[in-house]
DNA sequence: ATATTTGTTCGAGTTTTATCGTACTGATGG
DNA sequence: CCATCAGTACGATAAAACTCGAACAAATAT
């Protein structure tokens, strides 16, 4: 693998200069509270968001990182749903799609629920 | 109906001396953030709470206070679901079935999460 | 080119949740 | 006693959500 490629790989040399494009997500303004509260109900998307807000260091991750014991269509599902609701954003680097939390976005318009996942105990 | 009847209903006299038990509920320690999640996912049930934490005096109110357009199977339905998340506590006058919000053991447990239910918009 | 890797899409089975009619209960008032 | 009133319980139907295998797609590595 490169080191110049426009995939490599965002854990191992940092973010890179140019993201990919998000994949199509709520704008922050049409993210609903009832939609967040719903993608939280699920103890798999709960732990998802504390991790990456807890265990995230300066790149996304990607669903493998987790190390759920599911199978992958699982995961899938569980993913688009975070997003759907506006919980994560989601880029593609070559193979792997990389989430993050919106922090601001959610911060912005719900102070305090973040708070709320980060001192979740499973 | 008597002024000292041990029914009477709160919203007429204020609340009375002696109440009655609540109904079975969750304790404070075992209310679980993404049950509460769930219950707070339905937009009836979230103007239920929104609606008690604003508009509620000093006493609780029946289900037939909201005014809501729906059977009262229903009602009760998403009430019990309210009541089994620990976000209400309902206690019985009398022929009536009054229900506050958790609000000390809620703030005590998810600080934060109220204040989010009251800034909901519809 | 071919295999490997990461993740998607589809579809089916299962479980949960919501909706609501009907019948019922228990307290109150005449 | 009998009617009324607030709400429950039951049960059926319908809609949503979760789970997961199997087949597929696209980027990468050799």
């Amino acid at each position: 693998m490169s080191r110049v490629s426009a995939t490599f790989p965002a854990d191992v040399f940092g973010e890179p200069d140019f993201l990919p494009e998000p994949l199509p997500e709520p704008a922050t303004q049409s993210i609903r509270l009832e939609a967040v509260f719903g993608a939280l109900s699920e103890p798999l998307r709960l732990t998802i968001i504390q991790r990456l807000l807890l265990e995230s260091e300066s790149f996304d991750h990607t669903c493998g990182w987790f190390g759920f014991d599911r199978p992958k269509s699982s995961l899938t599902h569980h993913f688009k749903a975070l997003r759907a609701a506006g919980l994560i954003r989601q880029r593609q680097y070559g193979l792997e799609r990389r989430s993050r939390v919106r922090t601001d976005d959610l911060n912005a318009r719900f102070p305090g629920l973040l708070e709320l996942v980060v001192a979740w105990t499973p």
